[in-house]
RNA sequence: GGCGAUGUAGCUCAGAUGGUGAGAGCAUGCGGCUCAUAUCCGCAGUGUCCGGGGUUCAAGUCCCUGCAUCGCCA
């Protein structure tokens, strides 16, 4: 346990929808709490909105909308999207909110009253895009570089924040705190900029200009510059000045951003904050925030994106194909923290398929499969040695199928033993906390999965399968299947911060309850997280393997279809099929537990059936102009077992339920005898 | 215009302080196994380490220079 963990992310300006970027920054900051709570941490995550400004005012007025109307309407699509994304921060903050205001006007006040604001006359071209002033050498033939307008020569007075005179406190905090601001990149660029010298920083609006803001205390004819306002969200999200999440949680605060904000965060808000801490009559280093986390930039790369979606490309559609937890694993393990990535479906589903469908997903199966198999399902009789020297007795000659003799006796380079693997484990598992701790996402990634690899090879190099043919070798087998057991519940809890929902299933599959805090600490004293006699369940397929060609094949049709504008419909439409092909379609019997009406869907129903499996599945179907949900109660269907799951009205329908479409109405398929369910249809 | 970063196998990238034969993952080829989601394990490569000069007994690793890409600042 450690100092708690305040991560937040930058409050995102209301001016458009999100994106991959504000996804992949919450989404690291979700990872970073939820690694923190894993350690025991006491964690506070903050996220939001910011939604003061001129383009906030002018897009409001555009649509014929107040800005706060606006600022509603964007700001909700934020804090909807972020429980799609298994995003669970503690407080979603809004400038607008009445505490934001009130602790602006107070943080004003008082660096006004230490008199770190003056009164100056400014002249010079203001361009409404930027919301700023531009150099003379900034302007090209006279018009803004980036909006290419020209513009509008402005001599106002305006309020400025005595920003100069911190450049030397600053450069020396950020020289005797090398991680201040990480990666060491951008530690390097904002002393670049400290060393050419800090001019005052402008943070009023005239009235007459904006009126879309907070109100500077000591002068009503003027708002609140936008970033001053917005790094203030911060504190207020605390409950600054004396809230008590404000002593807990500041002095362990780190911010989170994109680098296009590096110079608000890293040389604004530092020189804010030692402005207040002298206008309280406090050192510095009592304000100043712990570390600043930058990233870099996803290139989107257009071209190796689907084309099923038509022209436009929206990388977080790919989370509603894929799902969310392959769409996260992708973000935090592709991207080297701090570097710009590219991002593309390919790579997307080259990682998919590498590491969560063959790697880790096979593993899972496997083992599961084995120990139902062998033991049926329950964790057997097993030990982890005290040290790697005193491990688990082996038995001599121990030679397996699939191996050369030469490589795996014991002591050769490729043996792993139980208490090797399990020594291992913890020891990357320290690694992994490291990288995470540290903001190296891809790094700490990599060692779980050396752990995935390792547990792959174990299973290789001890067979089970020809263990369990040798009655002799039943004690070897449950050590064999217990060290794999556990090294499963292992994984599920290092893979929880990235992919929760998915370490959660693992979990319940395990017979594990949940996943919890000192589980991490467990895993690095080498203590078994899971009982010996814990029943165990059926594995499902965590993540089915996407038939790449497949989708290259849907993403050329859709290419087709979009190169000749009307689709010709029917163009496509294979007439025969191989009898491969028909085999990837898995048809099951089932039999309906529960049938339901959706509300406001008057054409489908919600079914629940019993397939056979563990769990009963929930379907949407089409059905409900012709049957009522009484009728479908008991009787049995045939479904579509393995097709992608997809969201209707809210609900996730797992396959589809079969029905004869004639004439007059449909007709659903089923069995023309009893027939138990989950077995197969051909 | 100034400053900085990057340029290493087909792809994505690791390679403090210069010193045994230049690495990982993915993709490729070959071999093995069959528990598993046609998955897993082993083996095998290929690289003018951007070009050119220099320092050194020794340079992806230091210096100079050129090219390319990117970023920051003006």
């Amino acid at each position: 346990m450690s100092q708690p963990f305040y991560i937040t992310t930058p409050i995102y300006y209301v001016n458009a929808e999100p994106h991959l970027g504000h996804a992949y920054t919450t989404i690291v900051a979700d990872v970073a709490s939820r690694f923190h709570r894993l350690a025991g941490d006491e964690v506070r995550f903050q996220t939001g909105t910011d939604e003061h400004g001129d383009k906030i005012a002018q897009a409001a007025q555009e649509r014929g909308v107040t800005p706060q109307q606006y600022a509603d309407q964007i700001s909700g699509k934020f804090r909807h999207l972020w429980p799609e994304l298994h995003i669970t921060n503690d407080k979603f903050i809004r400038t607008t909110d009445a505490d934001h205001k009130q602790v602006v006007t107070s943080i004003l006040q008082k660096v006004y009253d230490a008199g770190d604001i003056y009164f100056a006359k400014y002249g010079g071209h203001y361009c409404v895009g930027c919301e700023r002033f531009l150099t003379e050498h900034e302007m090209v033939d006279g018009k803004c570089p980036d909006h290419g307008t020209v513009p509008v020569y402005q001599e106002e007075e305006n309020y400025f924040f005595r920003m100069s005179n911190y450049t030397s406190e600053l450069k020396a905090h950020i020289e005797a705190h090398p991680d201040f601001i990480r990666p060491e990149r951008y530690k390097n660029e904002v002393l670049a900029m400290l060393e050419q010298g800090l001019e005052d920083l402008c943070i009023s609006r005239p009235k007459t200009r904006l009126t879309w803001g907070i109100d500077l205390p000591f002068d009503p004819n003027y708002v609140t510059y936008v970033w001053f306002d917005a790094l203030i969200n911060y504190l207020t999200g605390l409950g600054w000045p004396d809230g008590d999440n404000m002593a807990k949680f500041w002095p362990g605060a780190q911010h989170l951003i994109a680098k296009d904000i590096l110079k608000p965060h890293a040389i604004f808000w530092p020189t804010m904050l030692m402005s207040l801490a002298r206008a309280e009559g406090r050192p510095a280093q009592e304000y100043l925030y712990q570390h600043l986390n930058v990233h870099g930039y996803w290139n989107v790369d257009q071209a190796k994106m689907s084309k099923s979606l038509g022209n436009v490309v929206r990388p977080l559609e790919l989370a509603e194909i894929y799902g969310v937890e392959a769409f996260r694993y992708f973000l935090m393990r592709e991207m080297s923290f701090g570097l710009d990535s590219n991002f593309s479906e390919q790579a997307m589903v080259e990682r998919y398929n590498a590491d969560l469908a063959n790697d880790l997903g096979n593993l899972f199966s496997r083992v599961l499969t084995l120990l139902h198999k062998f033991r049926g399902g329950v964790v057997p009789q097993g030990i982890i040695p005290s040290s790697e020297e005193e491990d688990w007795p082996l038995p001599e000659g121990t030679i397996h199928a699939g191996v050369h003799p030469d490589d795996v006796s014991p002591g050769s380079p490729l043996w792993i033993s139980p208490g090797q693997l399990h020594f291992m484990a913890a020891e990357r598992t320290y690694a992994y906390e490291n990288e995470i701790r540290a903001f190296a996402f891809h790094e700490g990634l990599r060692w779980v999965w050396q752990i995935i690899s390792a547990t792959n090879k174990f299973v290789v190099i001890h067979a089970p399968w020809s263990l369990a043919k040798d009655p002799q070798k039943a004690t070897e087998l449950d050590q064999v299947l217990f060290t794999l057991t556990q090294l499963l519940a292992d994984i599920a809890v290092l893979i929880w911060p990235v992919m929760p929902e998915t370490a959660e299933k693992m979990a319940g599959v395990l017979g594990l309850h949940s996943i919890a805090p000192g589980m991490l600490e467990k895993i690095k004293a080498n203590e078994p997280l899971l009982p010996v006699g814990t029943q165990t369940h059926q594995p499902p397929a965590l993540f089915p393997r996407i038939d790449t060609k497949k989708v290259q094949a849907k993403a050329a049709k859709a290419e087709q279809k979009a190169d000749t504008k009307p689709a010709p419909q029917a163009a496509e439409e294979p007439t025969e099929i191989s009898i491969e092909q028909f085999g990837q379609v898995k048809l099951k019997v089932a039999t309906v537990l529960a049938a339901e009406r959706i509300p406001k869907a008057d054409k489908i129903l919600k079914l629940t059936l019993d397939a056979g499996e563990d769990e009963p599945r929930t379907v949407v179907a089409g059905v409900a102009q012709h049957y009522t949900p009484e009728e479908l109660v008991g009787m049995q269907v045939v479904i579509v077992a393995n097709l992608k799951p997809a969201k209707l009205r809210g609900i996730t329908s797992q396959g589809m339920v079969l029905a004869a479409v004639g004439q007059d109405g449909l007709c659903v398929v089923s069995p023309s005898k009893p027939t138990p369910p989950g077995s197969q249809v051909r």
